[in-house]
RNA sequence: GGCCUGGUAGUUCAGUUGGUUAGAACGCCGCCCUGUCACGGCGGAGGUCGUGAGUUCGAGUCUCAUCCAGGUCGCCA
């Protein structure tokens, strides 16, 4: 049987147990017990970290036999005094003393755990989300939580005290078909009928502002139906801003003081403000990504106009049909990059849609390439000159619509970058991405999509060409980016109701469909609002940036799997058919 | 949905060309040990090799199917 507390209280967590002399009651896990026969160290874990215990001949026979009884992960509530130890332990916090236990209550016997819960525990990772309650034990998944509550923290505090208020959206809501699938709720009220949680509260914090509630914060929760990735959950959760009067400056100048407040509170770093900047066009002009990761080069150079009329049909073809040859340079990377590496490059951007990959590659005296046999001398030294490749170098050629070339190359030096080792970890490099298109050319549907979404407001100076030339019109808006990681996505809305019918139409909606699925937004914009924009900061991705985690998996209590199951709780589940029935759905039986 | 990687003890893994009784470490159980610190020493228990079929005298190992997990592409206004 467990022991009861009785009117023994923690006075100090276990890692703030620092000095000799201290009468404290500390409470905790058991991390370690080492047991020596005559005397018995039992180490105890809490959030605050680790504390030795000490029993010895000294200690009361029935509390020293109770220790002996204690197993690991143990619940112990232990009063004691401590003292400064004979020999000290340098890798422990608290490594210069112990505790000598007078009392000691077993609060919670327990079996053996399917995991060491240390850091550097080998357990896999099912394992380690079956068990999850225990896994979150571990020192690093505390710190990772504690971090994501420090940035809500911070968050709250920032824009509290800018005037924002906290306000709940509903979480059942209408679901709205553009962009990602939605989670469905089924009515019971109204067979047949759903509701659908949402993939952001973007149509009520805009209603708020039509409201007149001025500025609204909220840390929200977002639902997409779509597969996961290492940075992706389906459901995750967002610092939703909205405000009323500002342009994009001030809110960019608003939330740049929130990325400086932020990195100061938590990582006690200085960011340097304003935040760099960069056009869409030339992030994916540099790049090859609108998500540029800044933290080194190795920027994508074009080569196109050098080989326009050259007999290499390859990069002429390409350049002739409108698109473009361009290439990364990876400097002194010819013996890291042999020929073998470069054909598992060749693999990697086929596997994103290229067709094939160009290289020069120059380890020796002369660089080795196969399309040299194309261009005289002369010009391979033109081309060589042009993206400063010297000896020691390889460079690397995509050739293709831009379309394909910008993207490809854009993980190209992403994926070159990490095999050189070329990141530097401990670097943030934040970056505002700005000028957005507006509309995005759907080739499936051979339509104009609208890129953000459609509340998005144009830029003023290119409304001329919203019928005429709408690949022309950019949006008023900006995504934050960190690490080559999206942070941050917002802009400012269209508050004139007739400049967003036109734009409905301009994205192929037809009256009727504009009633169905937005008119009760369109209907909140005749009653007039006042200028407004705002953004939404990934909190997930956020906390595992700051804390250097791998996957959003580690910043999170509770993640899904790549399926989107919960492996502990085994969700989601079968229901009973009467449930089913009441809420009028027939689940189709699966095929064998 | 496509592609890649993996699945062997409670856990993490090794397992040769297909060949006798499938190994190690940690954990677990028992014994010993008065200063350990991821304590140490001795002994022990623990396995449907993800599942199913096939090839073979013989399969953890080869083939096919299937399930599970991870990564990635599609997808994610």
């Amino acid at each position: 049987m467990a022991e009861s507390m009785g009117n023994l209280r923690r006075t100090h967590g276990c890692g703030e147990v620092t000095e000799p002399g201290m009468h404290v009651v500390v409470g905790g896990f058991v991390q370690y017990i080492r047991n020596k026969n005559k005397v018995i160290f039992i180490v105890l874990r809490d959030r605050s970290g680790e504390v030795q215990l000490v029993f010895n001949d000294e200690t009361d026979r029935a509390i020293f036999e109770k220790a002996a009884s204690c197993k690991n992960e143990y619940v112990l509530l232990v009063k004691g005094v401590s003292v400064t130890r004979q020999d000290i332990n340098p890798e422990m916090k608290t490594g210069n003393i112990e505790i000598i236990a007078e009392e000691i209550r077993i609060l919670a016997k327990a079996e053996p755990v399917p995991f060491v819960i240390m850091d550097d525990t080998n357990a896999g990772e099912e394992q380690r989300l079956k068990y999850r309650y225990l896994d979150l034990r571990r020192p690093s998944l505390q710190k990772n939580l504690i971090m994501r509550h420090k940035i809500a923290k911070c968050a709250r505090e920032y824009f509290y005290a800018n005037d924002f208020i906290e306000i709940e959206t509903p979480m059942m809501m209408k679901s709205t078909p553009e962009g990602a699938r939605d989670y469905l709720i089924p009515s019971r009220v109204h067979p047949g009928e759903f509701y659908a949680l949402p993939q952001s509260p973007q149509i009520y914090k805009q209603l708020l502002m039509v409201a007149g509630m001025e500025r609204y914060i909220q840390i929200a929760r977002c639902f997409r139906d779509e597969d996961l990735r290492a940075d992706r959950q389906p459901e995750f959760t967002q610092i939703d801003l909205e405000m009323s009067f500002m342009d994009v400056e001030d809110i960019l100048t608003l939330t740049e003081g929130f990325v400086q407040k932020l990195i100061k509170d938590v990582l006690g770093q200085d960011v340097t403000l304003p935040l760099p900047r960069l056009s869409y066009a030339d992030a994916m002009n540099r790049y090859g990504s609108d998500k540029p990761d800044t933290r080194f080069g190795m920027e994508l150079q074009d080569i196109s106009e050098l080989v326009r009329n050259s007999d290499f049909g390859v990069f002429s073809g390409a350049v002739q049909s409108g698109g473009s040859v361009r290439c990364i340079v990876a400097k002194n990377a010819a013996k890291i990059l042999s020929r073998k590496e470069i054909d598992k490059l060749t693999e990697f951007v086929r596997g994103i849609g290229a067709k094939g990959l160009a290289f020069i590659r120059w380890a020796d005296e002369k660089p080795t390439c196969a399309f040299a046999k194309f261009f005289t001398e002369e010009q391979m030294q033109n081309i060589l000159n042009t993206i400063h490749c010297e000896q020691g170098d390889v460079a690397l050629f995509v050739a293709d619509k831009n379309r394909i070339v910008l993207p490809t190359l854009g993980a190209l030096r992403l994926e070159v970058a990490k095999k050189l080792d070329m990141i530097p970890e401990d670097q943030l490099n934040f970056l505002w991405i700005t000028e957005f298109p507006f509309f995005e050319w759907d080739e499936d549907s051979q339509t104009w999509l609208a890129m953000h979404h459609p509340f998005t407001m144009p830029e003023e100076s290119c409304m001329q060409y919203l019928e005429s030339d709408p690949g022309k019109v950019t949006a008023k808006a900006y995504d934050l980016v960190l690490n080559g990681i999206e942070l941050s996505s917002g802009s400012m809305r269209i508050t004139d109701y007739e400049l967003q019918e036109k734009m409905f139409r301009a994205l192929g909606l037809t009256d009727e469909e504009i009633e169905a699925k937005f008119g009760f937004l369109v209907e909140a914009y005749h009653y007039g609002a006042p200028p407004h924009g705002g953004l939404g900061i990934g909190l997930d991705r956020l906390a595992m940036l700051l804390c250097k985690a791998e996957s959003l998996r580690d910043v999170v209590a509770f993640p899904k799997v790549k399926d989107a199951s919960e492996i502990m709780s085994q969700c989601p589940s079968p229901i009973e058919k009467e449930n089913l029935d009441v809420l009028g759905i027939m689940v189709k039986p699966k095929e064998e």
